[in-house]
RNA sequence: GGGCCCGUAGCUCAGCCUGGUGGAGCGCCCGGCUGAUAACCGGGAGGUCGGGGGUUCGAAUCCCCCCGGGCCCA
């Protein structure tokens, strides 16, 4: 079949082109057939889709980025012959959701759920907003031409999902890895559940109280231990102190006291005390504070510290106390802080919490019972100690205090009873597996590596409803604990499968003991949403209640996303497989940036820099996002930009035009790609064939190796610089004058048969990034022309290159040549020759044999860029003796040295200004008797300036020196003439909207230099615009006519169809 | 305070791993082209390669310190 020409019909609209191309795939079911070529592969590409989080409606860009980049990894793959499993995901339980329920239905408090709406209820409320979030996104997705099976994701909140998660928490219990601890953990005391590490992750700028206490030491008068707090309402908590041993600490008198603080302290506590007399009175060792016993100063109004009060002690613990803050004292609180627990459970000390699950201050707080932490505790605490004379000094501090990721409430550190699973078991397997996986960049290894480092146990119940369920029932009997791992192992203990798996059904799923027979209920906990997407690598799978897929699909090949997940999913996805299966759950990840705004700050709606995607892909083009995004190095972040959106659409016009200028051609000759193959044309292959041959074969190597690599963004470039400045700016300007022949020749065949080759080349290793527009053009230029190509641009194999076709040496030489062409452009620009005049000769001489070489071998080309008539290899020493030096004086110099001498001096530079630059180039002087007195010449007085003939216009480059003769004939001079009247009958032509291939006759009078132009070269002119008939004489009847003016010249043409 | 990343032309970014006279696009100025044309091509101006120190014959590139920004943590 023969390439048709639609292109050039059309009007280019890229949104049109897309638009187009989305109701194609439709219409054909492109996805489906996609992946049935996909799955007759043996090859097998497990994809694990990173879940989004299903809390909005609308993605962010940078969810479209993550896709994109997913997109094309799969996309590649199944086009190199991979059988791609591409089921993607949907994170859909967690705080984040149930905030939103909660302020949709204008809930304060975690008992209203109970209260107002009910569990049932709240529960659905939040599947249904769930759904409806996924179906945007699943629209957005497919939007930007994400190819996955959108019609079976996986979701978390299902049945099979949560029976999947089930089976993890077993698992862990069988490894006696899960565990029921009285912890020290980050606390919403609106949201009333506990927070991970990771969950702790925005902070506000606060007010808290800066308070130093004195703490009386036991049984020495007058003499106290120095501590400094922001946080008063753990006072009632405190248990014992810290100091670190090798600090130097002093006992300081001011007045009447003696306070005891570290040495590398003193002086800030005291200027910020106001503070001027003091006596240092002795100095140790903190290591010898070590069991010294104090009284706490609100003892007697604080119930809990008739128990506390044994404890009171110094403890050493160097990591506690830091020499640039507070006192080098540290009050502790186990159950209030993360260190203090740990110090405390290391020495045996028990750990009390004051604050309950609101906020308040408990029973054991005495009189501070019922008050709130952060405001009422701390004011009544301050007032007590201040009245009592045990506060040193009071102020206050603004500083950064962790809030709720989701709520923003000031969050509490209170010890509460959680389920963990005790990760830091399998550190030193987590940090083997990780070893496994293969990173890109590798920095991320280094930074996942320095996380496990940080390693804590997990803490993995929540106190709230939508999530999944945790699966442990424990007897209200003999307080057995039972782990259920499916469903199935519920109703072998009696139970039985509730309607829906979560909260409040589960709750009433009651078991029978199998130690005492009574009656079991389930612990009221839901897992962390972490743990949802952790497990998706097995559970998306259907494992375990099936199989046999997991088995064949294990490990995932790929993961991709931004490099906050290092550290969110990427951990939590290994330290389930760990946990599960001993082993890491992915083989290879890629890490992407994050998108921020034009000023480099992250996009948030709440900063109005935010992009909507439905305005981004409204105002850009989808393929042109894609482009963009993929010319970005992944792993770094992005910055958003219209302006660089319009620049990537740009390259988009010069991909369309190339497309256009081949269909254009190639239809209008009829040209068959199925019969004129690039082997029936290899006698006739020219050299700029050969070349752009061996381009495309290499980037068809570099693509490959770069796409394996997963360096998106080298493939992208390569695909860019090929399509614009190999095929657009160079081979076609190169051919056009091949192209443009009339008649059927071997050569124009060649360069047809070459650049078919080139573009459907590209469009397939493009198809990947830029989907929408390599389709269309598929579609409308290759399709057309080839009976037997696949139906979809989607479906060819991804191209491999033949070697034996890339010939670097003739690349090299190009190169060259190349460059040589630059700088004779250069040099017609310098001389003012405009392009369309030809010029008699251009004479290069290279630097070297190599350089030479290519030159002898491409001087065809060169004289076609450069517009000139041969083109002259001469050796270096053709220049050296054209050199003209000419001396230019300078004045000041010699009219200091010479006095009255000076204007003889000039005369005779200008009239042996040869003779003496040569002398002084030779020698570094010039030495002659002037009226007598020896003038002695050096470079200091004249510049020397080498020149070429006036006719010659010279440029040097690395290579050599070009120069392009502009001496013209008459003769040249009128072709020159009849270019500009070819030009110019074009331009009428187009105005006359003609097709190309029309006829015309032309008449043209006027100016007699031009006329006669025009008859010495009527051959070329009537060739050049396909005329006829030339008339040179005003025509007698009407037809189309135009003055023009040519190098003030006038002259008239006149042109009718023929 | 810690780990990792980034800092190169007015702007956006390549180059750094594997040291050898600094690149592209945009913008600006000048010129050209007009049978791919709401395009395109050429030329020019424009750089303390964040700062300092070290290694080296030679550092944007390797090492150390510092400054600024980002991410993740404390």
């Amino acid at each position: 079949m023969k390439v048709v020409d639609y292109l050039s019909k059309l009007e280019y609209n890229q949104f049109k082109v897309e638009e187009w191309v989305k109701s194609f795939w439709e219409r054909e079911s492109v996805y489906k057939l996609v992946k049935a070529k996909s799955a007759t592969s043996t090859r097998k590409f497990y994809f694990l889709d990173g879940p989004p989080y299903a809390s909005a409606k609308s993605i962010h860009p940078g969810t479209a980025w993550n896709k994109v980049v997913k997109d094309i990894v799969l996309r590649y793959h199944r086009m190199a012959g991979y059988n791609v499993w591409d089921k993607p995901g949907y994170d859909t339980h967690g705080l984040p959701i149930e905030v939103k329920i909660e302020q949709s239905l204008g809930l304060q408090v975690k008992k209203d759920i109970y209260e107002k709406v009910g569990v049932e209820k709240f529960i659905e409320y939040c599947k249904a907003f769930v759904d409806e979030n996924m179906e945007a996104m699943t629209r957005q997705f497919k939007e930007i031409g994400v190819f996955m099976d959108w019609e079976n994701p996986y979701v978390t909140y299902t049945n099979d999902y949560i029976e999947a998660g089930w089976w993890l928490v077993k698992r862990a219990h069988e490894r006696r890895l899960l565990y029921r601890g009285y912890k020290v953990l980050h606390w919403c005391p609106r949201c009333e559940t506990t927070l991970a590490d990771y969950e702790v992750s925005e902070y506000r700028e606060l007010e808290d109280p800066s308070i130093y206490v004195k703490l009386p030491v036991r049984g020495r008068s007058g003499e106290y231990l120095l501590i400094w707090t922001t946080t008063p309402w753990t006072l009632p908590a405190n248990t014992f102190v810290m100091a670190h041993p090798d600090l130097d600490y002093v006992r300081v008198r001011v007045g009447g006291e003696v306070y005891i603080l570290a040495e590398a302290r003193l002086e800030h506590v005291m200027r910020e005390a106001g503070v001027k007399d003091y006596v240092v009175l002795e100095r140790f060792k903190g290591r010898d504070l070590e069991g010294l016993e104090y009284d706490h100063p609100l003892e007697d109004l604080v119930d809990a510290q008739r128990e506390l009060r044994r404890y009171h002690r110094v403890i050493l613990a160097a990591e506690a106390v830091s020499p640039h803050e507070g006192t080098g004292l540290v009050h502790s609180a186990p159950g209030h802080g993360t260190i203090d627990y740990e110090i405390a459970v290391r020495n045996g000390i028990p750990v009390v919490s004051l604050v309950d699950e609101v906020g308040r201050m408990t029973e054991g707080a005495g009189r501070y019972k019922g008050l709130y932490f952060r405001t009422e505790a701390n004011k009544a605490i301050v007032e007590d100690l201040r009245s009592r004379g045990a506060l040193f000094h009071e102020s206050t501090v603004v500083h950064r205090y962790p809030v709720c990721w989701r709520c923003k409430t000031p969050l509490v550190l209170r010890a509460t009873n959680q389920w963990f699973i005790a990760v830091t078991k399998l550190k030193d397997e987590l940090v083997r597996e990780a070893e496994r996986v293969e990173w890109r960049p590798t920095w991320a290894k280094t930074r996942f590596l320095n996380i496990l480092q940080e390693l804590r146990d997990w803490v993995i119940s929540r106190q709230r409803f939508w999530g999944i369920p945790l699966p442990i029932w424990v007897c209200r009997s003999c307080s057995y604990t039972h782990v259920v791992g499916s469903v199935r192992e519920l109703e072998e203990l009696g139970g039985y499968r509730p309607r829906d798996l979560h909260r409040p059904w589960i709750d009433e799923v009651k078991l029978k003991c199998p130690k005492c027979g009574g009656v079991m209920e389930r612990v009221p906990d839901v897992l962390d949403v972490w743990f949802d997407s952790g497990v998706a690598f097995y559970a998306s799978l259907g494992y375990p209640m099936r199989r046999d897929l997991y088995e064949s699909l294990e490990p995932a090949d790929f993961i991709v996303e931004g490099h906050d997940q290092i550290r969110g999913w990427f951990f939590s996805l290994l330290r389930s497989g760990v946990i599960g299966f001993n082993k890491t759950p992915y083989r290879r990840v890629l890490v992407h940036g994050f998108m921020l705004d034009e000023l480099g700050r992250e996009m948030h709606k709440s900063l109005g820099n935010y992009v909507d995607f439905e305005e981004l892909i409204s105002r850009v083009p989808r393929d042109v996002v894609r482009f963009w995004l993929s010319l970005n190095t992944t792993w770094e972040d992005i910055r958003f930009s219209w302006k660089a959106l319009e620049q990537v659409q740009r390259d988009f016009t010069v991909i369309w035009n190339t497309f256009v200028f081949a269909s254009t051609y190639m239809g209008l000759d009829s040209f068959d790609p199925e019969v004129v193959t690039i082997e029936s044309v290899k006698d006739s292959l020219e050299v700029e064939d050969r070349w752009l041959l061996s381009r495309v074969n290499k980037l068809v190597k570099a693509y490959r190796e770069a796409m394996e690599d997963l360096r998106i963004h080298d493939a992208a470039r390569a695909l860019r610089s090929f399509i614009l400045d190999d095929v657009s700016r160079f081979y076609i300007r190169l051919v056009r004058r091949r192209v443009w022949e009339e008649a059927d020749t071997p050569g124009k065949r060649a360069a047809y048969a070459t650049l078919y080759k080139a573009l459907k080349t590209w469009l397939a290793l493009a198809a990947p990034i830029i989907p929408f527009t390599t389709e269309y053009l598929y579609q409308h230029f290759v399709k057309p022309a080839e009976a037997n190509a696949p139906s979809s641009v989607h479906l060819l194999d991804m191209p491999v290159a033949e070697e034996q076709l890339i010939d670097e040496e003739l690349e090299q030489d190009m190169e060259i040549a190349r460059a040589f062409i630059e700088a004779a452009l250069s040099a017609r620009a310098s001389a003012g020759l405009k392009l369309r005049r030809p010029v008699r000769r251009v004479i290069i001489a290279a630097v070297d044999e190599k350089a030479s070489k290519a030159v002898r071998r491409l001087s065809d080309v060169i004289a076609e860029m450069v517009n000139a008539k041969t083109v002259e290899v001469v050796g270096m020493d053709f220049f050296e003796e054209l050199k003209v030096y000419r001396l230019e004086p300078n004045m000041g110099e010699i009219g200091r040295d010479y006095k009255r001498l000076t204007p003889e001096i000039v005369k005779l530079l200008e009239a042996r200004g040869g003779e003496i630059a040569g002398e002084l180039l030779a020698k570094g002087y010039y030495e002659v008797e002037l009226g007598g007195v020896r003038v002695r010449l050096e470079p200091r007085h004249v510049e020397v300036k080498v020149e070429y003939p006036e006719w010659l216009s010279v440029k040097k480059i690395d290579y050599g020196v070009v120069a392009v003769d502009t001496r013209i004939t008459v003769e040249e001079e009128a072709e020159g003439y009849a270019r500009e009247v070819v030009r110019r009958v074009q331009h009428m032509r187009k105005e006359m909207k003609l097709n190309i291939e029309d006829k015309i006759e032309v008449w043209i009078w006027g100016d007699v230099e031009i006329v006669e132009a025009v008859k010495l070269f009527e051959g070329y002119v009537r060739n050049e615009t396909r005329a006829v008939k030339l008339n040179y004489e005003k025509p007698e009847e009407k037809v189309y006519t135009r003055e023009w003016d040519i190098e003030d010249k006038v002259v008239s043409i006149g042109i009718r169809r023929a």
